[in-house]
DNA sequence: TCAAATTTTCAAAGTTTTTTGAAATTTGAA
DNA sequence: TTCAAATTTCAAAAAACTTTGAAAATTTGA
């Protein structure tokens, strides 16, 4: 393999681990992802000299991620994987897959403690901790959710302005203007949350969070 | 400890480890985040039954990720450990920490991949991928740093509003009324760039903008 | 300074995860 | 159906990571 493409293979497999996956995992896709046409299994096997079997595995799991698909030649029997080449609808399945696995069994598990009736202080204040990472997830949950809405074209447009910053800023200020569009509204809840944990306590009962 | 603590507790502990931190750190996490007053390190090896010095590491740990405070009370001299507790301000500090541990490396070795010139068809190919990965990841980021620069009033405003993803639309259309506004502009760059990597390069310069 | 209190380090034990080779199963074509 | 190619499973070996107890180091107050 010739050293760009391992270099890029290595780096996989190291930052896999970072995340949930293993390095086989890491590099199989890697290798798939700069890949000119799709590979089985064997070809896997010796570039990345791995045994037969953990590549196996490991195209599984990436296959439950539905990060590789799967495709078939005429007059061979072999599967041959391949990456998606767009590279957002990737970021969208990651981001999805994520969403199913880490963050919903999270939000479960909130609302599930913050049915609860608290016990005592210490129940309440955790609760209402609860509450507020409830609600900052349910937030950043929302806004990947539209993101992802973008299609294609819409990130190409995107991506071809560049990447400069100064141009994003337009965006964060039409989001800010957005939000200044919030009349009055019951204020002091926020505030006095912060700093006195125990005292006000929103606790358990309002829950606006649109949970499903 | 009492349930509703604990059920919060464990699931952290098995979320870490999908994440790259560990079953110890991501409970003391937990259970710092939900405690009512700072914790010393005896105490938490006493909540959740790790040895001090497991205790010790996954304190340290935490300290690396900027994620928890220590603090001191007088006459006493143990050291004391809490979390921040704005959500939004550990969301950023964890987004920071992450950036810098696993976006920029990965963003450094695509630059080095991307300055070589490429061999043969394969590592034309595998260049062009990695082009679209690289600018992908910058694209992504600068929108984090974007919204990282949200301030805590603006946060509080945005969560009042609830959740509702209706809303958000807004935020979204305006997004793509702003990129229509781009006329037409240089086509072919993606799949020529590799050989040209300084041309127009945000990388080192100016877009890092948020992070530390 | 000392010594008590506290935190950190570290080698070894324990645990979990990854990787493998061999065997079992599945598949598609004849 | 059978056969051989291809894939998957599985138990065991290897590697990686976590956890611990004991000892060392550090800090503080007298």
């Amino acid at each position: 393999m010739s050293p760009l493409i391992q270099s890029f293979v290595l780096h996989f497999g190291e930052m896999g681990s970072r995340w949930g996956i293993n390095r086989t995992v890491g590099q199989i896709y890697a290798l798939l992802y700069v890949s000119e046409k799709p590979l089985n299994a064997d070809e896997i096997a010796e570039e990345l000299a791995f045994s037969r079997s953990n590549v196996s595995i490991g195209l599984k799991e990436l296959q439950a991620w539905r990060l590789v698909k799967l495709q078939h030649f005429p007059g061979d029997r072999r599967e041959y994987f391949s990456t998606p080449e767009d590279v957002w609808a990737i970021f969208r399945l990651l981001a999805e897959e994520r969403q199913k696995r880490e963050v919903e069994p999270t939000l479960t598990m909130l609302r599930g403690a913050l049915m609860e009736s608290p016990a005592n202080a210490a129940e309440r204040h955790a609760q209402a901790r609860m509450q507020a990472m409830y609600d900052l997830i349910e937030l950043i949950t929302s806004w990947f959710a539209e993101i992802q809405k973008l299609d294609a074209e819409t990130l190409q447009r995107l991506m071809k302005l560049g990447s400069r910053v100064q141009k994003l800023l337009q965006i964060t200020q039409s989001l800010a203007r957005f939000t200044h569009r919030d009349g009055g509204d019951k204020e002091a809840k926020a505030e006095s949350r912060a700093a006195r944990p125990d005292e006000d306590d929103p606790g358990a009962g309002g829950s606006e969070g649109g949970a499903r």
